[in-house]
DNA sequence: CAGCATCCTCCGCGATACTG
DNA sequence: CAGTATCGCGGAGGATGCTG
């Protein structure tokens, strides 16, 4: 049912790490983007998180999973097949990222210039 | 006119690292709580901070001033006197820190429960 | 009073390679 | 397919001591 997960859906060129709003470790929020359209397989996870290692992805998971973000749910069958749901008090973060996106669309400009300001780089105009 | 912290503003016991949301670094949405009520001086903050050693406070202090948080101002006088000011972009994440602490207080009994599931440290009931 | 200098530890995160 | 095993770096955060 579910479409395919966009595999650009995180532009790498986003300064998103001007925000300084974190929700759980470095890719939590964007695992939980991932999930908000429902259940996802691992490898499925791994594409639009483009270069993250297994390893990586299944640390943040089971962080996710251990805090009750998100279900794991293995599927036995001809080839192996785990799926990541998030959980309702997952969803209910969802809320949270996108009040955290709105203020960071919001105010984006001004961190900009926060960071000029703070360390000149050779200013033409 | 202010008036002076609570130094125990911060509960040391409080389970809030069980809250998967941060601003800034570890220090910088208490200190933004502390500004609140309106300038306050470098040794001042270090009360309800209570084991916050100075090089990180003003490690702190810095990173909220380079992304224009906080404005430092030098008063000259007997005894130096430095204060910090929230920016009204400072100002702008106190809205955030509050939708932060309602969803933690929302949830909190659901973030403790999950915990305790992931690691039975010996049930009584 | 408001820091700076130094040293050190822990852990997030990643690269690489291997497995049921 | 969905991971695990190892190795390693870099940076956050802290302890301690000194300074204009």
């Amino acid at each position: 049912m579910t479409k395919p997960l966009d595999p650009e859906m995180f532009d790498p060129l986003c300064p998103s790490d001007l925000v300084p709003i974190r929700v759980g470790d470095k890719w939590a929020g964007m695992i939980i983007q991932c999930l908000e359209g429902g259940p996802r397989r691992f490898s499925e996870l791994r594409v639009p998180l483009r270069n993250i290692t297994p390893k990586v992805l299944t640390q943040s998971l089971r962080a996710l999973e251990r805090d009750g973000f998100v279900v794991r749910t293995v599927h036995a069958g001809p080839a192996r097949n785990v799926q990541y749901e998030l959980t309702s008090l997952g969803r209910s973060l969802l809320g949270l990222l996108d009040t955290a996106r709105a203020w960071a669309e919001a105010h984006l400009d001004e961190l900009i210039d926060a960071r000029e300001t703070a360390s000149p780089a050779s200013r033409t105009s």
